[in-house]
RNA sequence: CGGGGCGUAGCGUAGUCCGGUUAUCGCGCCUGCUUUGGGAGCAGGAGGUCGCAAGUUCGAAUCUUGCCGCCCCGACCA
């Protein structure tokens, strides 16, 4: 009830909280900065998880397993690496407790010291291309086109559930090729496997861009962004992917032999993408009832409830329910009949509607009487009698249909929330009192972005890709520039 | 690390300013009956180191000091 659910008017991070432990998606935990998991957000991971998975198959990657720690000199090799990442490390220094010899409980073993400290992976560039060196020889060896599944750490100062976490899930991608042009190939291409799995899965349109220079990744030469936007105006990096250049190849000589014979280091790409799509996922679809999760990912496309008075009713009622059951299982559609007895049909209504569940079913006598079923969309609170007959097939076009509504929604209101500023007070005002994108003409410097960031607080999300080319004055400087870029505050 | 708020049963809370019987209420939980088309009703029941520690006092959830933890805002960042 959305009682229950703070109005995001009101306070959009308690809002954003409630839906995420409300919903089931997560808990706080023991560990500081850290998050639980709960089996239903879980599951939602698994499932964009696969479907990812599938994507970097289809694209000729496969999947590997590095380290969790990594040695302290490999990090300090790339120096904008390090200068990205040094401020945020867990450090592992010792390898054995002791029982506490002045009282009760273990101490660290002063003993057992290690010669040199270990780092909790941040990322993992520096432990794979100190591997990717033993790997690679010849220009047969290329292109290396590895991703992994790994969880991450990067302790930082406040955390936000599935947004900002000092551990997180996520999947990273490194690949090794023989050009320039070939790396950026391949960074570009899995931008668009992200954009397309914002956009078809998630039902959440991206801005896809390029950073500028003060936002690119630690050691990157480029980097590629796709770029969402949140209910409460404020823009969320959803996935990345970086051309790094010869970078790590020359820190960590990762060479090979040309067709040449001649000595050439690699050039390398890596991308990725977190749990924090989830947060996006929360942020973009939820309303004050609850998750709405568009029906490609839901962990549960549709949850049957029964309604009935004595046994003899649930009897007639299951039976119908299995045929129906049986239907969505063989078009492939994930379903729950909840008939548990000890919560009435009003609580799971208002339990699936928290979670998001797409579409609910619900059946009872009157309804089997009629041949029909009450059917309700989570996406619109729309609720309608359906005839029996056919439900299944129904069902498939419905889910097909919520899915592209959601989309739609979301590309409207993003659509309608990237607007053109000409002068700073135009945008600080728009900043303020609208939200979303400003599309405005920047002079191309660090300094005047840095500028910008202090007065507004706003960042350029990006450059879009195949930006038109437009004449203009930059909005702080009234130097000359030819093109406009999207700012916003951002997560 | 700075600013703000908070810590009382599994969850959410009243009480704290101004110390005084057995610590309040709701949800949830257990038992029973009645119920089931939008978070059920009645009756009974269980459940508490009032964040931790020290102090003041005849007496502390309440006052003092110290510590710990959490949430929000800021700096940092996927």
């Amino acid at each position: 009830m959305s009682k229950e659910i703070t109005a995001r008017s009101e306070d959009y991070s308690q809002w954003y909280n409630d839906l995420v432990l409300k919903g089931g998606l997560a808990d706080y935990s023991a560990v500081r900065g850290c998050m639980v998991i709960k089996p239903y957000g879980f599951a939602l991971w698994e499932g964009m998880r696969d479907v990812l998975d599938k994507k970097f198959k289809d694209t000729g990657h496969q999947n590997a397993y590095f380290p969790l720690f990594i040695p302290k000199s490999f990090l300090s090799k790339e120096e904008d690496h390090v200068e990205g990442f040094a401020k945020e490390c867990a450090v592992v220094t010792h390898h054995r407790l002791m029982k506490n010899p002045d009282g009760p409980g273990v101490v660290v073993d002063p003993a057992a010291k290690l010669e040199e400290e270990l780092i909790v992976r941040p990322t993992s560039e520096t432990i794979i291309w100190n591997t990717y060196k033993d790997w690679i020889k010849s220009y047969r060896d290329l292109p290396l086109l590895i991703n992994q599944w790994a969880n991450v750490v990067r302790w930082e100062m406040r955390t936000r559930l599935f947004l900002r976490t000092a551990e997180f899930l996520w999947q990273e991608g490194h690949t090794a090729h023989a050009t320039a042009d070939e790396a950026i190939a391949e960074a570009e291409q899995m931008l668009e496997v992200y954009a397309d799995f914002a956009e078809n899965y998630m039902a959440l349109p991206v801005v896809r861009g390029v950073k500028s220079p003060a936002e690119r990744f630690a050691g990157a030469l480029d980097t590629y962004c796709i770029e969402a936007l949140m209910q409460d105006g404020k823009a969320l990096q959803a996935g990345t992917s970086h051309f790094l250049g010869q970078n790590f190849a020359k820190v960590f000589d990762v060479t090979f032999t040309n067709k040449e014979n001649k000595l050439e280091h690699v050039w390398a790409t890596s991308w990725g993408v977190s749990t924090r799509l989830i947060g996006a996922l929360v942020m973009a679809h939820s309303d004050d009832d609850g998750l709405v999760l568009p029906p490609r990912i839901a962990p549960l496309q549709v949850v049957i409830v029964p309604i009935y008075k004595g046994a003899e009713q649930k009897e007639k009622i299951d039976a119908k329910v299995n045929e129906i059951m049986s239907d969505l299982k063989k078009a492939g559609i994930r379903v729950k009949y909840d008939d548990a007895d000890n919560n009435r049909p009003g609580w799971k209504f208002a339990e699936y509607e928290m979670k998001g569940v797409p579409v609910r079913i619900a059946l009872g006598a009157r309804d089997l009487e009629n041949n029909v079923a009450e059917v309700a969309r989570r996406d619109s609170k729309e609720k309608f009698s359906q005839s029996l007959d056919g439900l299944g097939a129904y069902i498939g076009t419905l889910l097909d249909d919520i899915q592209q509504q959601m989309y739609n929604k979301a590309k409207a209101y993003r659509d309608e929330h990237i607007t053109p500023a000409n002068t700073m007070e135009e945008f600080e005002k728009l900043l303020d009192e609208k939200g979303g994108f400003i599309s405005a003409h920047w002079d191309g410097t660090t300094e005047t972005e840095e500028k910008i960031k202090e007065r507004t607080k706003a960042t350029i999300r990006c450059i879009p890709l195949n930006n038109p080319q437009e004449a203009g004055t930059c909005i702080l400087t009234g130097k000359p520039s030819t093109q406009r870029v999207l700012f916003a505050r951002a997560y």
